[in-house]
DNA sequence: ACTGATGTTCGAGAATTTACGAACTATGGA
DNA sequence: TCCATAGTTCGTAAATTCTCGAACATCAGT
């Protein structure tokens, strides 16, 4: 069973999150992930190739914004949303906004 | 007179002003323009070359975080919070607490 | 006009990030 | 056990970003 590193909710760190965010890929998968509750990588990946994608949820998840599960043969995704506003209050809202 | 550009309210790009904050001198820079109201480049230069901050102060500005003008011989930086907060509200406040 | 102070721009090198194919791992089902 | 599916990791190439020195521009004061 795979394990992934996700960091503690208390050492989420301000710029990596901004950073994970500032990818427009990135952010639609971050509200799309927030729209569904819960997504699979290959939901997400209809239009890029699979490594790229797991890039891309590796640096989401690394800076504390998701959280990975495996669940089966898939893999689950689902946002830190209380992680996040305990430590960030408000930033979720303005991310997800649709503007 | 020099003049620099500055992305109206509206163009503001929220990828685009989370990666200028996502910087860690950079967040330093727009919290400690924030605290004091209006800032030249002097003020907040004291431990990289001007060049360096030249660059910081640019990646600011052409993403809508701060406004420059010119002041006789200096450069006054102020953060444009007013079109931050109608554009991406909650942002700044984010942006600024001290955690 | 000369000088000092303030910042920008240019150019180049180093580091980081992004993108993607190929090989690999793990799981569930036939 | 064999096979297809889901997704990661590896290696590499391209694109961005960061950093900084050097040269340049602008303004205030003398």
């Amino acid at each position: 069973m795979r394990r992934f590193f996700h960091p503690d909710a208390s050492s989420l760190d301000l710029p990596r999150v901004l950073h994970a965010l500032s990818d427009p890929v990135r952010l639609e998968m971050v509200r799309r992930i927030a729209a569904a509750g819960e997504l699979t990588c290959g939901a997400l990946g209809e239009a890029r190739p699979k490594s790229s994608m797991s890039h891309h949820f590796r640096t989401l998840r690394e800076a504390g914004v998701i959280r990975t599960r495996v669940a089966g043969a898939v893999h689950l995704n689902a946002l830190r949303g209380d992680d996040l506003e305990a430590r960030f209050p408000g930033l979720l809202a303005v991310v997800l906004e649709k503007s």
